[in-house]
DNA sequence: CTGACTGAAATTGTCGACAATCTTCCTCCC
DNA sequence: GGGAGGAAGATTGTCGACAATTTCAGTCAG
């Protein structure tokens, strides 16, 4: 609760990255309904930014929209996971490939030693821990920011990886494959810092395709109940 | 002008389609301010529905927004056209790819006949009239819905390439490379006819680079004067 | 003549109220 | 008992007005 802005025109802003929070950590709940008049009362401010925010959700995939109905926070399903994971695959092998011709040797080897802190963490910690703490993101993100485009970094990180974060959290926890990861991780660095763009797209593309298996297995096995 | 819409809760669409294709037609040119009060009484509506499509096209990457100060229709520069031009390579080609995997025969017959009527414009008109004519996003257009995946299409068809318009327009003339475009169309359709993604999607990459190539001599060019 | 300041005008951000639409639930007819 | 019809309540879409902010013209000091 609490009041939401001080500076006037911020409060849309505001509102919207709370909901996103809210929606992310599972506060609020895939399915459950949005009503503007609620909000409104919640954040103490008036409907119209409730209604800009909700907008801005709806076109960012968090919440899916009916004219004259309302707002929902979004439910993924199988098929859309899928359409998100091609995307995926596109726009991170192009970050790859992207970074591997950009980032300068500094950048490259704070990657090495991102890296090497989540095998630290992978070694103290219970398995699939890695996955979990927000390593795997930490790494994506971080070359999304190094291939240099403005509009694939902003495409991932306030898109693509909220969508799929919400995706998880409706589907159960998912276990994630944290060694095999990281592994791969490491190669995908090791090209970046070579320096070798077509290889750390392809071994990027290989790293999500992998991963989409794995996911894949476990969302349809869970349909099935 | 004219009045905008019947229907209770149709206006800000109605509203945003009407300036996206303003903007498109370069009836609103690239720096020009939008206010919301003139909008409001150009459409003949109040101020709430000019905001939610103002906002919705400044998402779109149409206009250009800033807090407190108002909307522009947006000036593209070199470095937005590089980065456009890098995610269009990304996304392309991976609609490529999949159009080859999932296109049917009937649709790939589809689309060699579409070339085919292509070829016939090429041949009737004066040099650089296929580009210009649509003929060129046609073609690209069929490739993305063929692909199957709608969020791809989505990004391509309402963002990607009204901004890419918007940036033609801005920098005047493009001549365009009609007779080297379409012969790459057509070793791009023979691939998803044998239904070769990596092929296809190969080919699309190269594609988009010397169509960036072309662009990219030209703007610079244009540039510094 | 240049630059900082001031105040007015114009513009955006926000609010509360009304109209149109959807949802719910009750009634009535078969 | 079940389904169509309809009225009441709740919710979204739109509007006009007010408050906060920015912009711009004019003034004045240096």
């Amino acid at each position: 609760m609490s009041t939401i802005s001080v500076r006037h025109g911020d409060s849309s802003a505001a509102i919207l990255e709370r909901l996103r929070a809210d929606i992310l950590a599972g506060r609020l709940v895939p399915g459950e309904r949005l009503g503007e008049v609620a909000l409104a009362r919640r954040f103490e401010v008036s409907r119209g930014p409730v209604r800009e925010a909700l907008r801005l959700l709806a076109d960012a995939g968090l919440v899916s929209f009916t004219p004259n109905v309302g707002a929902r926070v979004r439910e993924l399903s199988l098929a859309d996971a899928r359409v998100l994971y091609e995307l995926r695959e596109a726009l991170e092998a192009e970050a790859a490939r992207l970074a591997a011709l950009r980032a300068t040797p500094e950048e490259a080897r704070d990657l090495g030693a991102l890296l090497k802190q989540h095998a630290g963490e992978i070694a103290a910690h219970p398995v699939g821990a890695y996955f979990q703490s927000g390593g795997d993101a930490d790494f994506h993100i971080v070359i999304a920011r190094l291939s240099g485009n403005p509009l694939i970094l902003r495409l991932l990180d306030s898109e693509l990886y909220p969508q799929l974060s919400l995706l998880r959290r409706r589907h159960g926890r998912v276990q994630g494959r944290g060694r095999e990861a990281l592994i791969e991780h490491e190669r995908i660095q090791e090209a970046i810092a070579a320096g070798d763009g077509e290889l750390a797209g392809l071994l990027m593309r290989r790293h999500i395709r992998a991963s989409w298996t794995s996911l894949a297995g476990e969302l349809s096995q869970e349909e099935e109940r």
